[in-house]
DNA sequence: ATTATCTATAGATCTATAGATAATGC
DNA sequence: ATTATCTATAGATCTATAGATAATGC
């Protein structure tokens, strides 16, 4: 094995430095001298190991949903067998941990680079990640909510409680200069999370009512 | 006045034009090319009208917004001497029209776009609106919460309804790939006005308690 | 001998402009 | 005469590759 620096450590260089390039300023705004500068790489080597752009573009991505996941376990520790509100509380807490921690994770600034202009290259590997979380999510909230719930409403909560964990609040606050105030890891999980419970709550009641 | 087509024709072709691939690919990704095609326009007519490509996406947004604020009127329709719970209603209903409204409304996506990947180019023009149209629903949740809470559970309350009220759920729906489920914009409207209003009470029960 | 790294660049794309053409107002 | 529109292109930027160099394993 191990050649000069083995290779193996030069390849976790741009992955790292383009996945957070990526995350910042989306894919086309990301050029191979961009991800060459931030990782200290000669930017042919980036060619030389990944092919193209694209590749590199997936390759970053998952490495970093795989490290997040890794960090920030999607059920929050919280154990398939607890009650539903806990689980939800779980989700919450991984969701926005994982969605504000900008040193380590970058998948959440990938993935809302990727809904603001979708590429389509991350397509296939949705399928098997993303949309299981969302499922995951589905789950704990239609249990939550009990039976009886139209499907719409369903959605509507799901749809809700998800923007309220992945809004990129720092971002929001840069562009609209209020003035910053601390942005508190914890008391934002408290907070999606009493705003959610509260939210479902209220569309339980609104349903029987009807 | 009047030349051939005046021009003034044409410039709005390329405002409309722009302001709607820009709100779809963000601002490095719509090229001249693009909006000539979309618009029908000969692409030197761009920089000839605009000088460069930064002043068409200053004045496709200020085009976007003016054009949105006056089809959704930010109050909603609600008077300023409603209650604050009627003063929100209005506020959200205003702002998930215009969000959802991608028919008729660019400013929505040009600012996604801006939030997901910055280019300052917008800075100016914010402080005017943006700004304002946020201090304005600040002020309508602060009066719903009354006095005692803390400035951190008022700036939360905001982020959380403002989420709710612009995520963009027919991309992420794209890229999720979930089975496309009707958007109907008055429920969705309906839907976020309760998660809103329960959550906002819980935060000030969660308040009055300490 | 193998392969990680670097230098140099071809080819594509994109922005902005120079200069020609054509349609209107006077 | 003025100016809206078009053709053609210079210059910048960016991706990907060809070919040279250098560091390691055998």
């Amino acid at each position: 094995m191990a050649k000069r620096s083995d290779g193996i450590e030069t390849k976790k260089k741009i992955l790292g430095a383009a996945a957070k390039l990526f995350s910042e300023n989306g894919f086309k705004q990301t050029s191979n001298a961009d991800i060459s500068k931030a990782s200290g790489v000669n930017s042919a080597l980036i060619s030389y190991y990944f092919g193209d752009k694209e590749t590199i573009y997936r390759e970053a991505w998952q490495h970093s949903l795989r490290e997040s996941l890794a960090k920030y376990p999607p059920d929050g520790g919280v154990p398939a067998t607890a009650p539903a509100r806990k689980r939800l509380y779980g989700i919450i807490s991984a969701t926005v941990r994982r969605y504000s921690d900008h040193r380590h994770c970058f998948d959440g600034g990938i993935l809302n680079q990727e809904i603001a202009s979708p590429t389509g290259l991350l397509d296939d590997v949705h399928e098997n990640t993303i949309f299981s979380l969302r499922e995951n999510l589905l789950r704990v909230v239609s249990e939550f909510l009990g039976d009886g719930i139209s499907n719409e409403d369903l959605r509507m909560s799901v749809y809700s409680i998800v923007a309220m964990c992945i809004s990129p609040q720092k971002k929001i606050q840069r562009i609209e200069k209020t003035e910053p105030f601390p942005y508190d890891v914890e008391k934002r999980i408290e907070h999606v999370f009493r705003f959610s419970v509260a939210g479902l709550n209220a569309v339980k009641r609104a349903s029987r009512k009807n």
